[in-house]
DNA sequence: TAGGCCATCTGGTCCT
DNA sequence: AGGACCAGATGGCCTA
């Protein structure tokens, strides 16, 4: 059983549509917004047209909309534009679940303490920032032994470490860790 | 019960 | 044109 239970998330079916009547006199998923207006429209569990005119800058959009700017693609029916939505819904879950199985991966790279307790994700990415950076110490320490006397590890001897990083990112792909490690390795032994 | 965390829906924008 | 990306919004579950 999962720490945090989601068990009810059964009962968090996707939107089908069919929770909305969608004849003509109905409205369907963002019909309301893209009309204008400017009411609470439930929605699939969410409640649109809430607190309009955010200040989001560019890129990546995200609920809000500019002004009067905002355009509408049409498309031939309202029931075409459900199907368009409920694949765009499939699509956006999946894409989630795998930025979460990327972040199980993750949580599973990095040591921690509270092994019995599922990281949030938050504390992975921080564990991992911090964890990243110990690792990148520990090795300019390894190098730093090996440099000539009073010369001490630079940005610049990072700066090696992480081209050989992106290098072999570009030629193996992620295969190319533990050959990631063994350049380490010869790194520490030139410097 | 409040707050944290999460999954999901949603629509605007970017990218191919 | 359509998919990917992004962030706001919402509601459910869990824990202190």
């Amino acid at each position: 059983m999962k720490s945090k239970g989601k068990a009810a998330k059964s009962s968090r079916k996707p939107w089908t549509g069919q929770d909305l009547d969608l004849e003509p006199e109905n409205r369907e998923p963002g019909t309301s917004e893209q009309e204008g207006s400017e009411a609470s429209v439930r929605i699939g569990g969410s409640w649109r047209g809430i607190l309009r005119g955010g200040d989001r800058e560019r890129g990546g959009g995200g609920g809000t909309t500019h002004g009067p700017h905002r355009h509408r693609r049409s498309h031939n029916s309202n029931k075409e534009r459900n199907v368009r939505r409920l694949e765009s819904n499939e699509r956006e879950r999946q894409r989630m679940h795998k930025l979460n199985n990327a972040f199980q991966a993750l949580r599973e790279a990095i040591p921690h303490v509270k092994m019995d307790k599922k990281l949030s994700k938050i504390e992975t990415l921080t564990l991992a920032e911090n964890y990243i950076k110990s690792l990148t110490s520990i090795i300019l320490g390894i190098s730093s032994a090996r440099l000539p006397p009073g010369e001490t590890p630079t940005e610049a001897s990072a700066a090696r470490l992480l081209q050989f990083y992106q290098q072999h990112l570009e030629e193996d792909g992620d295969e190319s860790l533990s050959q990631f490690l063994t350049q380490i390795h010869s790194f520490s032994q030139e410097s």
